[in-house]
DNA sequence: ATTGTTTAATGAACACTGTTTAGTAAATTT
DNA sequence: AAATTTACTAAACAGTGTTCATTAAACAAT
C-alpha cells in the first residue's frame, strides 16, 4: 500500500515548507529577530506544529547550516576548472569573500554562531560539511605546494592559516568593525589586503 | 552645598554596582543567558531601577566594551619595552591570542557582537577604543617597515592584514570551528599557524 | 515646622520569546 | 461501525527586554 509512502512524502513536504519559510524570514530579518511564531504565521500553522518536524530552533538552524555549506561548495567548487594552482587559490579567495559579503546571515550561521554547533555536537555527521570545504582548500593548497608554494609546510597548517586570514577579513567586515575607518571603501580595503596576503604567500621562500 | 555632589557620587556608585554585577554575570554565564532581571536580583534592586542608570541592555554591553578595550590595551601595551620591531609584533600576536583565549566573552563583545555597535553608532566617541588599539598595531608595523618588513606596503593595509589574520585565527578557535579536527591540540595548531604567518611576513620581499 | 517639589525606586503590566502538554478532530486500520 | 493512530492546535509555562503609574523618601521654600 502506498499510504505510508504518501505520508512520508507529506512529512517531507511539511519539513520543506517550514524550512523555506524559516530561510526566507531568517535571511530577511536575521536569525535572532525571527521567532518560531513568525515562521508558524508565515506557513499558517500553529507554533507547536513546527516542533513535530524539528526538535527545536537549533535544528532549524542546522538544516540551513547544511544548505549554506552546500551553496558555498557549489560557488567555490567552480575553481576546479582553473589549472594554475596559485591562480586557483586566489580565485577561491575572491569567491570566498564574495560569498560572505553576499550571504552575511548564512556566513554567520556557518562560522560564527554557536547555536547550530550545539545541535551539531551530538550528531554522527559532525563537521562533515565543514571538513568537506576545508578539504577543498587543502586540495588547492596541496597543488600549490607541488607548484612550489608553501615550502616545507604542513598542508593542514597552511590551509588553517589561509582560512584564518580569509575568515578574519570577512568577519571584520561583516561585523561592522571596518567602519572604524569612516570611509565607505571597505570592500576596496579588503581587496587591497587580500592582494597583500597573496603577495606574502607568493614571496615566502 | 555638597548635596548635589553627594547625589552625583551616589549615582556613580549605583552605576558601578550595576556594572559590576553585570560583568560578573556576563563573564560567568555569557551575555545571552544573562537577563536584566538576573542583574537586578544580584544587586537586590528591581529590574526597572537598572533602566534609571542605563538606557538599555546594549548600553550595559557598551560600558563593558570600553572596559574590555582598556584591559586589552594594558596587556598589549606591555610590548613597548621590546626594542626589536619584529619581535615586538610577534609578542603582540602572542598576547592577542592569549587575551582572546582567556577572555572569550570580552573578545566576543569587542569584535563579534553586533549589539554594542548599535549603541556605538550614535555616539561622539565612536570607535575611539577600536581606533586606539588599531593605532598601537599600526605603530608597531610602522617600526617594522623602518626595519625592512612590509616593503612598499601601505601601513593601514598591512595592519589590516595582520589584524584580519589574528582575528580569524582566534575566532575560529573561540567559535568552536576548530573542533573539526577532533584532536585536542587546538591551541598548538594556532601556535603553529602563527609561526607560519610570521614566517610569511619575514620572508616577504 | 509645615508645606510643596523633586528624586529614587518599584509593582505590575505589555508584548514578546522558545517550548510543552493535554485535548481534538480527522484519517486509517481493524 | 468501532477502535486506533495520526496531525494538529489552544493554552499554558517560564522566561525575556522594557515602560509606566504609583509610592516613599529626600530636599527646598515658606
Amino acid at each position: 500500500m502506498g499510504i505510508v509512502e504518501r505520508k512520508e512524502r507529506e512529512k517531507e513536504d511539511m519539513r520543506r515548507l517550514i524550512l523555506n519559510a524559516a530561510r526566507k524570514l531568517f535571511l530577511e530579518q536575521g536569525y535572532e529577530k525571527t521567532s518560531i511564531r513568525n515562521i508558524a504565521d508565515a506557513i499558517e500553522y500553529s507554533p507547536a506544529t513546527i516542533y513535530l518536524y524539528y526538535k527545536d530552533k537549533n535544528e532549524l538552524l542546522f538544516a540551513l547550516h547544511e544548505e549554506a555549506f552546500l551553496k558555498m561548495m557549489e560557488e567555490l567548487g567552480g575553481v576546479r576548472s582553473i589549472n594554475d594552482p596559485f591562480a586557483r587559490l586566489i580565485e577561491m579567495g575572491h569567491r570566498y569573500i564574495k560569498y560572505a559579503v553576499e550571504n552575511p546571515e548564512l556566513y554567520d550561521l556557518m562560522f560564527i554562531m554557536t547555536a547550530p554547533m550545539e545541535t551539531l555536537a551530538c550528531r554522527d555527521e559532525i563537521w562533515e560539511d565543514g571538513l568537506k570545504s576545508f578539504g577543498l582548500l587543502k586540495w588547492v593548497i596541496q597543488d600549490c605546494v607541488t607548484a612550489g608554494y608553501f615550502k616545507n609546510q604542513d598542508i593542514e597548517i597552511s590551509a588553517m592559516t589561509v582560512w584564518a586570514y580569509m575568515h578574519g577579513l570577512v568577519t571584520i567586515y561583516l561585523k561592522n568593525r571596518m567602519s572604524m575607518f569612516q570611509d565607505d571603501q571597505q570592500l576596496e580595503r579588503m581587496q587591497q589586503s587580500f592582494v597583500l596576503f597573496t603577495k606574502m604567500i607568493k614571496e615566502s621562500l
